[in-house]
DNA sequence: CAGGCTTATGTTATCGATAACTTGGATGGT
DNA sequence: ACCATCCAAGTTATCGATAACATAAGCCTG
């Protein structure tokens, strides 16, 4: 029946319409719940659609209409605490709608990204949903920017708002972080980030972090390696080496969670009290962080509801409603116990 | 320039082509690098192409070669520690190759998968990658039994293999903790699962568990609600259960890390010392799941190379060459100190 | 220098669906 | 009884690319 190499031909509306005895356009329409068609013949073309085991070949489909119903979301990294949320937020609002969303990952290098946006578009989506904080190629932003279909932006709340953009303010994430820090007394800050030349967003939050502690009168020290990856093991490499030369230090805030957690995995090996010697803060709260014995003091996004506001706008711009230029996101200090 | 609400035209190859002063064939050639074509004429076209903002439209192209670029993978869900990376590993190995992922989420409902089996179908995919350990529809698995494109299965080592199944042995993963467990000399062991009636893999754990446990003489206590997500709340939430009514339990095992780190987190605060008194053991380690204080004792499976394996072996069954009917993943031990 | 082979380009038909329009009969209000 | 309207289906052209074949130079080779 199904043998492998026997290159089974497609099963196409002509077929089923041969078996219904109708014509090609009455099978499309059935398949579409439009135009108006008899209850029986209904019957007989889906009865006709099923034994044949009918799949509609969507390229068609799009060719012909000039409209897919496929979103296409183009994000750093699928395999990531906060963009595998806003996926599922993605997700959610758009399947029940009837599109489908493709998802291209940019892995933070601008060349790459163009290449993915330029793959993406080739599809031709209804809409595209964009991660800013990267610093995006001229090609690819003029791509986006002459492109047919509503373009959203999420995670970057200040560059190019295309039809729209949804963010958290990574300001404020910072700010909340370094008052936290004054709040709490501590008097030797201290950051620990990578790769900051690539993600425009950490690099914002760490500028309103470096502001605030220098407007209190403070002195910040920072590690940053370009190299390392923006993971558990670059925290805990870096802060082996600013502990060793700045002993000093009473307070890290982490680019992210995994890194601050790599870093506490050290902290607590070394011998270290947290926070009664050194605080630590992230940035992102996933789930594990809050599980175990260390609950990580963190700034929360609202991951999800970036990703549902993201789809809805997708949706409202398809149908030429208005969208906002900014949504913002709430930003919110998550106090755990490692400050 | 860029007036939203302006709908755009479409820039065509025959746009390109009079641009250029060709044919519209002469610039399908040279955009896909086939045929033999001037190094003078190539230029005069990819300047031109360039300078209109060209992109090709795949539907349009796939549809007229009848095969596509596109690569369809079905996953219970992307947000989630073991197929993110599995989809890193595929798109690793696929991205070189000019192939674009098409990611669909069946959240572990038949209902569900079936739905998007039929909708990345659609898609006309150059291969498919699904997951198994799902309780597959009969339509579903007849629409892949008898689509005309290579079919390979994931994380099921049991089930229909289609074209080829790369997976870990879950008998194995369940037999080597208990295995474990029994090595340290604990009496009293337990399970903790969750919804095992959808997950058929998580179930096949468990029986090699069961089975081990109960060959070696002793008695198995087991607790796996259906309606409970497989995440941490459902560790916490069942665990305090099971130790209430079973409090001579000394040793757990988990569906999951995921579960297994949320069941930590009640026992640390309800004041058990792990593992002296009740010992854990998770399944498939996360990162996170080694970074502080706790390194759980879990069981690794190479989820990487998952991914990167389906992949070579959708390559390999496009270029109709052979495939292995089944691939083995390693499973291993790795423990912490929670055991 | 004829016949065959490359190389560079163009022509035509087609992929599988849909938009937009058309047709022929049933219905219905006055 | 008549014309307007509606309903259920069908016709035709088209979407933007590619396969397969056709053509027209140039270039060997014996």
């Amino acid at each position: 029946m199904s043998e492998r190499g026997t290159p089974k031909k497609q099963t196409t509306l002509a077929d089923v319409a041969a078996r219904a005895g109708v014509s090609q356009m009455t099978v499309s329409k059935v398949m579409r719940s439009t135009g108006s068609i008899s209850a029986e013949t209904r019957e007989r073309v889906k009865m006709a659609a099923n034994d044949l085991g009918y799949v509609p070949n969507l390229l068609a489909g799009a060719l012909s209409s000039r409209t897919s119903k496929i979103v296409a979301v183009v994000l750093p990294s699928i395999n990531d605490a906060v963009f595998g949320d806003v996926v599922s937020g993605i997700n959610e609002v758009l399947r029940p709608e009837g599109y489908m969303t493709f998802i291209g990952e940019s892995h933070f290098e601008p060349e790459t990204e163009e290449g993915i946006i330029q793959t993406v578009l080739s599809l031709q989506p209804a809409g595209v949903i964009v991660t800013g904080g990267i610093n995006r190629t001229e090609r690819a932003s003029q791509l986006l920017r002459n492109w047919r279909c509503p373009i959203i932006q999420i995670w970057d709340e200040e560059e190019d708002h295309f039809d729209g953009a949804i963010a958290p303010s990574h300001n404020e994430a910072g700010r909340v972080v370094a008052q936290h820090f004054l709040d709490q007394g501590f008097k030797r800050p201290a950051y620990i980030g990578a790769e900051l030349g690539k993600d425009v967003c950490a690099a914002r939050r760490f500028d309103a972090f470096k502001a605030t502690i220098l407007e209190a009168g403070l002195e910040l020290v920072e590690v940053a390696s370009e190299d390392l990856p923006r993971q558990a093991e670059a925290g805990r490499v870096q802060v082996e080496g600013l502990m060793r030369q700045h002993p000093e230090v009473d307070s890290i805030y982490f680019l992210n969670d995994a890194m601050a957690l790599g870093a506490l995995s050290w902290l607590y090996e070394a011998g270290y009290s947290v926070p009664d010697q050194v605080a630590v803060a992230g940035f992102n709260g996933t789930s594990l962080a809050h599980s175990v014995r260390t609950r990580l003091t963190t700034v929360h996004i609202e991951r999800l509801a970036l990703g549902v506001d993201a789809a809805r706008a997708v949706l409202a711009s398809i149908a030429e409603k208005p969208v906002p230029k900014m949504t913002p996101l709430r930003v919110e200090l998550s106090k755990g116990n490692t400050t």
